[in-house]
DNA sequence: ACAAAAGTGTTAGACCTACACCCATGG
DNA sequence: CCATGGGTGTAGGTCTAACACTTTTGT
């Protein structure tokens, strides 16, 4: 019941990051086969005395040197026997969040190349990485309406038409710009800073701060986040 | 990177019933150590060559002797090194709905016994199954809010009432009883019989049936369910 | 003064919520 | 005919969705 069993157990993240107006995804290239030269998720073999997400953690610093600002469990995928040639793995696949500007990615040990990929334009994925991928952007779309979880994605400081683009990038549909700001402005999460962003021309943008320890409040007095849009 | 890891994957569902107007959960009496005689989930662990959902349904089989309406993955726990003393275990956990009336438990080759106990009202668990219990009581009562799922706790014909009742015993609160009504029936999703339910005293309620495919072609075309009550 | 992007309010319709009486059956 | 539980409508308030002009800055 114990040493029959020969299952492996890996962990893998999908890393979304938002630069240059788009979503992106973070890809690691293998160094090694039954994938080599493939681009893959950022990832690996979990240690007998390590947790799950110390695992994803590690991999993380080892193979892109980044720290994540929001990780969670996505999915573990288990059911396709054969997803890798090598030997029954199942992998436990985390879904994470980072501000792309704040890293200049650097690949270690297990990788050739980190980089980041434009979520519409991903080259062919090694295993099941591309499903893995999907299942994470399905999920960041539903959580993006009841989480604020974009702030993860932004700049500690930031403006509305920089929140509204991130929106419009995840969702790739147009958003009514004042009734956003509307609806953002009424959970009264946001601070305001005295700060404006002068790039480019028009008219500068005010910034503002997401009050995290304020938002963790009303979480546990059972407030909801809560934006729609058709 | 292959033959020095030695963590062994198991499955445990958290399967919920819908009984005497209560909701309830199945649990096994475990045969042997490390936990022998205490109550816990249904699970075990999975065969090398079977997918993550045979084994499910296996253990389901065999400790308990039923077949669900409805499984799906619930969370992978395995942060907590020693969350089994006997060695590194990582638990893939599921979450489960059945039809109550439709069983008569029979236990099997790695249980003593399979019960039905009241949500409320659960005895001390093995491992850490309390913490998956609780964490598969939160999704369902989430998930009761925006997928139908409460049908597959039912019989196949249901009434109002019993719809109702339902509801209030998965959310703990009461609900309005035009309201509630009134929404489901927006859905279009249900179909009336002509047969009424002729049980105890009172008007007789007319009987009921969720309608899968129309549901399933909705869904396919963007269609959300979604039910709130603050 | 012009171009570019930020900022701002109102209104109609949809949805949610609260609420009380009549109806069908069995004893 | 009484007790029990099932079935039904309406009105007020809140939220959503649609929509265009003014402000600030750089050139």
């Amino acid at each position: 019941m114990f040493d029959d069993q020969h299952i492996k157990v890996a962990v893998d993240a999908v890393v979304f990051g938002y630069k240059d107006l788009k979503l992106h995804t973070l890809l690691i290239k293998q160094k090694y086969s039954p994938f080599q030269g493939w681009w893959s998720l950022p990832g690996g073999f979990v240690k007998d005395d390590e947790s799950l997400l110390a695992g994803v953690a590690r991999e993380l610093r080892e193979e892109a040197g980044i720290t994540v600002n929001y990780l969670e469990q996505l999915y573990t995928f288990g059911d396709d026997v054969k997803r890798d040639p090598r030997a029954r793995v199942i992998s436990i696949s985390y879904f994470a969040l980072v501000n792309a500007d704040q890293f200049t990615l650097k690949a270690d040990t297990d990788a050739i190349e980190a980089q980041w990929f434009e979520i519409n334009d991903l080259p062919e994925l090694a295993y099941d990485h591309a499903r893995i991928t999907e299942m994470a952007l399905t999920r960041l779309r539903a959580k993006i309406h009841y989480q604020p979880i974009g702030f993860n994605l932004l700049n500690k400081e930031f403006t509305f038409p920089e929140l509204e683009q991130l929106y419009t990038a995840i969702l790739q549909k147009p958003i009514d710009r004042r009734n956003f700001r509307k609806k953002i402005l009424s959970f009264d999460l946001l601070v305001e800073t005295n700060k404006f962003q002068k790039e480019g021309s028009g008219r500068p943008a005010k910034l503002y701060r997401f009050h995290t320890q304020k938002y963790q409040a009303l979480m546990a007095s059972g407030f909801y986040f809560e934006i729609k849009f058709a």
